[in-house]
DNA sequence: CATATAATTTAGCCATCACTAAAAACAGTG
DNA sequence: CACTGTTTTTAGTGATGGCTAAATTATATG
């Protein structure tokens, strides 16, 4: 009445529900491709999901998390962030490999397992990707900011979140010296979707491609 | 190819094969009793471990585990015990609660992870209940204690080991004080299999069940 | 507006791991 | 050594959650 793919498939539901650069529907097609199965497969799990008031399902046009689907899907989201967080912190775990390993756990631990990482942490709201962790009531506080890809020359910004889906870009991205916290500068931006050039820290000049200043998202610093 | 369940029955199996009480075969319906499930499950669990080569099974005369089930078995028992340890010490979770977490938990856990809490622990041999926590190459050094309920009048003994089958029990023996370590002495041991009087760490008086008496383990004292 | 292409769903299959009910094998006793 | 009762196994079912292949529905284009 709970299984781990249900869980998984709320869990992605939601992520694709409130991803800021889809404003599109959730369609079968969009949940198999992110699951890595088959499209029968997404088809199935969704119209049992439907079945369990989890989410709406018209057919030919996409999914619509119910109430009940969404606090599923929050609950899962905070299990694995806390439980990245805790793995990050207390475990001194890579940055690259957390999200591997909280894929797992997230659906083995209990309530009290979640209460006592929560406060061995200090009850945080944002994650070791950046992103915010819901609270236990289902509330999650949505922070936007832009991609290093999107600053213009010359701004000097905050890294305050970095997407976690790559765990080889993420171990680049660690290896540049960039974390939560980080302040670059945007030196330069080369022509033709060429390479930025940042300054981490005022210290350390480097060169990455847009592809992974896509994955970076900071907080321009008001002057 | 090495689901939950079948770590779950390697566990369950080994655990039989060296109970020290228990020098009989393991049998189906041992198995079937200790995982809770019918007998029909047991034997069908243990055909596909046999055909796996993880247990030899003489039909109708029990089933013996081969190196490669026992190697399973042990590495389970070691996730089991280290979750348990880490629960107990690094998160503060009470005595009677870390074998249910660890139950789940043990399944979902890489390597590293192991390794991780090994490490946090500073690389403990014993488990929170006394059990020796077997090493990563499978060797396990096996402890043998006497239950209280066997000591004799006036003996003084360290507990060593408790039995962690049943939390109720747990929970009630961690209310009378006693933990690993606890020095006991065996005031007095009333006819016709009546309570123990015992006193603990020199201070604490109290009377428990031969039932419970069963269940604890410690090292008399050599006067 | 017909038709090709893409998306979605249906139908049917497989593996895992539980179950019940019935059959078969074994063990102890008269 | 047959009989009774227990243990074990076989046979057949159900739920979950994958899969492929084929059918269906939607969409885009000439």
């Amino acid at each position: 009445m709970r299984s781990e793919s249900i869980e998984d498939y709320l869990k992605a539901i939601y992520k694709l529900q409130s991803s800021e650069y889809n404003s599109a529907k959730v369609t079968t097609s969009l949940i198999c491709k992110r699951m890595s199965v088959s499209p029968a497969s997404a088809t199935n799990m969704v119209k049992k999901l439907a079945d369990m008031n989890l989410l709406n399902h018209a057919p030919y046009h996409g999914v619509v998390l119910t109430e009940a689907g969404q606090k599923i899907a929050l609950e899962t989201i905070r299990h694995h962030r806390l439980i990245e967080l805790y793995l990050s912190q207390a475990l001194g775990y890579p940055w690259d490999e957390i999200d591997a390993e909280a894929e797992r756990l997230e659906h083995a631990i209990s309530e009290e397992f979640e209460d006592r990482i929560d406060q061995a942490l200090g009850y945080p709201t944002i994650g070791a990707h950046g992103e915010p962790i819901p609270n236990k009531k289902g509330e999650i506080i949505q922070r936007h900011f832009p991609k290093l890809a999107e600053l213009a020359n010359g701004i000097s910004a905050t890294i305050r979140r970095v997407s976690d889906h790559n765990p080889e870009m993420l171990r680049y991205i660690n290896e540049l010296g960039l974390s939560l916290g980080s302040l670059v500068k945007i030196d330069n931006r080369a022509p033709f979707n060429g390479p930025l050039s940042l300054l981490i820290d005022s210290a350390k000049q480097c060169s990455i491609s847009i592809e992974v200043a896509e994955h970076i998202f900071a907080e321009p610093i008001a002057k």
